[in-house]
DNA sequence: CAGCTATGATTGATCGGCGC
DNA sequence: CGCGCCGATCAATCATAGCT
């Protein structure tokens, strides 16, 4: 069950043209960020990508300059100060820290490179 | 609600289109890969060295390379015959390999 | 110079894997 | 068994580069 499920018997309809690999396949699944509740039909939650208002953006930075890891009590308060899902904030932390890891890897490889390069 | 796309115009956003050597080495591999266009960390590092950007330009590249071709494989057609006669590798096979650690043909 | 497309970067959110 | 985190990726969008 770890092999590619097609190579072998393949009808390959246009001459060389390049298959369709799984990878272009895939597929996610839709935000579920809703709160169903505001639409009293299940309809469509918030399938979308949630824009964060600047002051939000503000006060999620801030706090995550006092803490980079959130405690569930800390959770729940900004979530409602901001009007947000926990997972939101949650999430927002999580991407928050890794955008950080990015930054310093990037500030350091310079500082190497160029001492390399000397 | 305003546009409140207060993006305070990011000054990092300030983008340079890669060098046409760069893109052309980046489109081997992809086009070469095609069945999983996804390198390795390593991988991604002797891209960037090749192509003088940074690991995270590369994943970035290959990130919308990949979206953006499925999303219209059409229009990829022509781009990637050319690569595609251009390299021939067995890198496909390289690939599945790799995942096996075993190796069960050579070259 | 306007208009439209190509392309690099950003980011909220998902996916699979880990550890607890 | 579920939860939070990590690392990678997706997918939509932003803003500019570049060609017509």
């Amino acid at each position: 069950e770890d092999k590619d499920p097609a190579c072998p018997s393949e009808p390959c309809p246009t001459a060389s043209a390049t298959q369709t690999f799984e990878w272009m396949r895939v597929k996610r699944n839709p935000p579920k960020t809703a709160k169903v509740s505001e639409y009293g039909l299940l309809g469509q939650p918030n399938a979308i990508r949630t824009n964060f208002t600047t002051k939000q953006l503000t006060e999620l930075e801030k706090e995550f300059h006092f803490n980079k890891y959130l405690t569930r009590a800390r959770r729940v308060e900004i979530a409602a100060t901001l009007e947000l899902n926990e997972t939101q904030v949650k999430i927002w932390f999580q991407n928050r820290r890794m955008k950080q890891k990015k930054r310093e890897k990037e500030g350091l490889a310079p500082a190497a490179a160029s001492r390399a390069a000397k | 609600v305003m546009i409140l796309r207060s993006r305070f115009l990011d000054a990092r956003r300030k983008r340079r289109n890669f060098s046409k050597q760069a893109t052309e080495i980046l489109n081997e591999y992809f086009y070469s890969h095609l069945s999983n266009p996804y390198p390795s960390e390593e991988a991604k590092e002797e891209l960037a060295k090749k192509c003088s950007i940074t690991v995270s330009q590369v994943s970035n590249w290959f990130g919308n390379k990949r979206i953006r071709y499925k999303k219209n494989i059409g229009k990829f057609q022509e781009e990637a015959n050319l690569y595609a006669a251009k390299t021939a590798v067995t890198a496909a096979h390289a690939v599945a390999a790799a995942v096996q650690n075993n190796q069960t043909n050579s070259p």
